[in-house]
DNA sequence: CGTTTTTGACCAGCGC
DNA sequence: GCGCTGGTCAAAAACG
């Protein structure tokens, strides 16, 4: 049992499952057996497993239960099939649903499908009453007919969805193959490099090294900051550790990074001692996409940028969100290695390690907010060196694109643009939730803001923030904002889906969302947007998805970098569409 | 007994 | 050089 986390995998609650089963349509949940997944046993094929937990979660204790006959909560179809759904389920629920069971829980469920067995036994008990068998007749007929045409609808309904779901599948696997074809040209770039600088002598040393681990199936390109930051920067605390870092860091530089990249090095090796586990040469045994983006630093062409990367690696990913919980659930594992009374702050601040593998150097530092308390503030930094459970797929992919988008330098203007309006338009349906993409010296670091307030007091802006106005957005991105939600949230959990079957990462690229404005009925984004503001754990892991994405987005786009040596914030505080931009030089966090 | 949390101490970076 | 702050370590305590 892992008792530091209060976020294992158990106690996840909307999250992780809304991540795991987002588009599944026909398909069982597979986490049913869980307790929260018990619903009612209507939770049949033909029931969509999405639509019932949104509703229906009683464990969500972030919100109070939703009112019985909110029709919003149904609102999946259109909008009369809502309507006749809603009030055949009020009906059920009203003739026949006075169990000592949540009637949230049961008539939720049933659609129109569990009519037919309730309706028989009230046609039943009906028989049993005086009634002439012609009305009865005319009755059940008439009853017959309802449900007939209710099981047309709900085909028709469910044809509907596969066909959406079909094209998103369309939709993902271009984006997979475009990937592919991406990081395939890159690799061979890299592997180009290694030759060209004399990368022979680090494999040399790989192989010689004894213990020899894949470092990562793929690396996504950039450096952000995980391995190599963490030994110089972890082992701060010991000079002996210390004495070894140069070491480290050196080994670290010159152990290759692409594509199926072997790291191994005795610097590492120390560094890694320093932690009480004894992590050593596990570093990365199953080789994650998130791991060690490290990468570039080897190629002796790019050693000035690298050494400039090299003092602000330390991106961070920041996330803000209502919740009593002491953590976000965000799927990882975490074991406490410190807390610390900050500054300006009076709640304590503490210091997490992710321990669902020895040696992952992501961290994380959990801290109540000064001015409201409810407000969580998770910063991640890192990268995870290790397989994800898909639960934790979202948020990990958050840290990494994040920090790779922040470190890579590579948001150009129009990526700012693109990304922020892509993220906003994300956000605002749901709730005034803010999307605040901020980097402030030392440490650049991406905040999303899921706090329902746009409190100034909350989201300070820096002074030099200028207003951007939105321009050269995709038409579909700016006319259909509440339809573009589904897109952007189908697709990251699409993508995650498959992230966790492939083990690697994978960034979504958000023009492909403008391309299908339409692909998810436009009311689905009431129902996702009510989940999302019912539950701040969810607001962080849809936050975590939908960052990722625009992550993904930087890296498309890394080929066309602007300089980012300047933090840049980009925030949408009022939802018309303009976009606050920033350069801060800030000096300290 | 193994794992996690707590907590005081240590260290680096930064500003004065 | 000194003090402050943030971040980390690691021994001891707590927990299951």
């Amino acid at each position: 049992m892992v008792r530091g986390c209060g976020l294992s995998m158990d106690s996840d609650p909307i999250g992780s499952f809304f991540l795991h089963k987002p588009i599944v349509l026909n398909s069982f949940p597979e986490d049913t057996n869980h307790p929260k997944w018990k619903l009612t046993p209507h939770n049949n094929m033909d029931t969509i497993p999405f639509q019932v937990n949104l509703s229906c979660s009683p464990n969500n204790h972030h919100s109070p239960p939703p009112p019985l006959h909110n029709t919003t909560e149904m609102d999946f179809f259109s909008d009369n099939t809502n309507h006749n759904v809603s009030a055949s389920a009020s009906a059920s629920a009203s003739n026949h649903h006075h169990s000592t069971t949540p009637p949230t829980l049961e008539f939720k469920l049933n659609t129109g499908l569990n009519l037919l067995t309730t309706n028989t036994s009230s046609d039943q008990s009906m028989v049993d009453d005086e009634i002439s068998p012609n009305s009865e007749d005319r009755r059940a007929e008439n009853k017959l007919a309802v449900l007939q045409a209710e099981l047309e609808r709900m085909k028709r309904e469910n044809q509907k969805l596969r066909d959406t779901l079909h094209q998103v599948n369309v939709n993902y696997d271009a984006l997979q193959m475009h990937f592919m074809n991406l990081m395939q040209q890159k690799g061979e770039e890299v592997e180009e490099q290694e030759v060209i600088g004399g990368k022979s002598e680090e494999k040399k040393q790989g192989e010689s090294g004894g213990v020899l681990v894949p470092r990562q199936f793929m690396d996504l390109g950039l450096a952000t900051n995980a391995d190599t930051d963490e030994p110089s920067s972890s082992s701060g605390g010991r000079s002996q550790d210390r004495s070894g870092s140069p070491n480290a860091e050196v080994a670290s530089k010159e152990l290759g990074t692409s594509m199926n990249e072997n790291v191994n090095d005795e610097g590492c090796d120390k560094e890694k001692k320093e932690y009480g586990r004894g992590v050593e040469s596990e570093d990365s045994p199953s080789g994650h996409a998130f791991a060690g983006d490290k990468v570039p630093r080897f190629s002796p062409q790019k050693s000035n940028v690298e050494h400039a990367e090299a003092t602000m690696r330390k991106a961070r990913v920041s996330v803000r969100a209502r919740s009593e919980a002491p953590m976000i659930t965000d799927g990882c594992q975490w074991r406490k290695y410190g807390q610390k009374m900050a500054k300006g702050n009076p709640c304590p601040r503490a210091y997490y390690r992710c321990t669902m593998a020895a040696g992952c150097p992501v961290r994380k530092q959990v801290q109540r907010c000064a001015e409201d308390r409810t407000v969580l503030n998770t910063t991640y930094e890192g990268n995870h060196n290790h397989p994800l459970p898909p639960a934790a797929m979202a948020m990990a992919q958050t840290t990494s694109s994040a920090a790779r988008m922040l470190l890579s330098g590579s948001m150009s203007s129009a990526d700012s643009i693109m990304n922020a309006n892509l993220l906003t338009r994300a956000l605002l349906p749901c709730s005034s939730s803010i999307a605040t993409i901020s980097a402030s010296a030392p440490f650049p670091t991406v905040t999303l803001d899921l706090t329902q307030s746009p409190n100034p007091l909350q989201f300070p802006r820096h002074p030099n923030q200028l207003q951007i106005p939105l321009q050269g957005i995709p038409q579909n991105f700016s006319n259909s904002p509440a339809s573009l939600m589904p897109q952007i949230f189908g697709q990251a959990l699409y993508n995650q889906s498959k992230f966790s079957g492939l083990q690697m990462s994978h960034d979504a690229d958000p023009s492909q969302f403008g391309n299908h404005p339409q692909q998810v009925p436009p009311h689905l984004t009431d129902t996702v947007s009510a989940a999302i503001a019912a539950d701040p754990n969810f607001t962080a892991a849809l936050a975590a998805a939908i960052t990722s994405i625009i992550g993904g987005a930087q890296q498309h786009n890394n080929s066309n970098n602007t300089n980012n040596n300047g933090n840049m914030t980009l925030s949408n505080s009022t939802g018309n569409g303009n976009i606050t931009s920033s350069n801060n030089t800030n000096g300290k966090q």
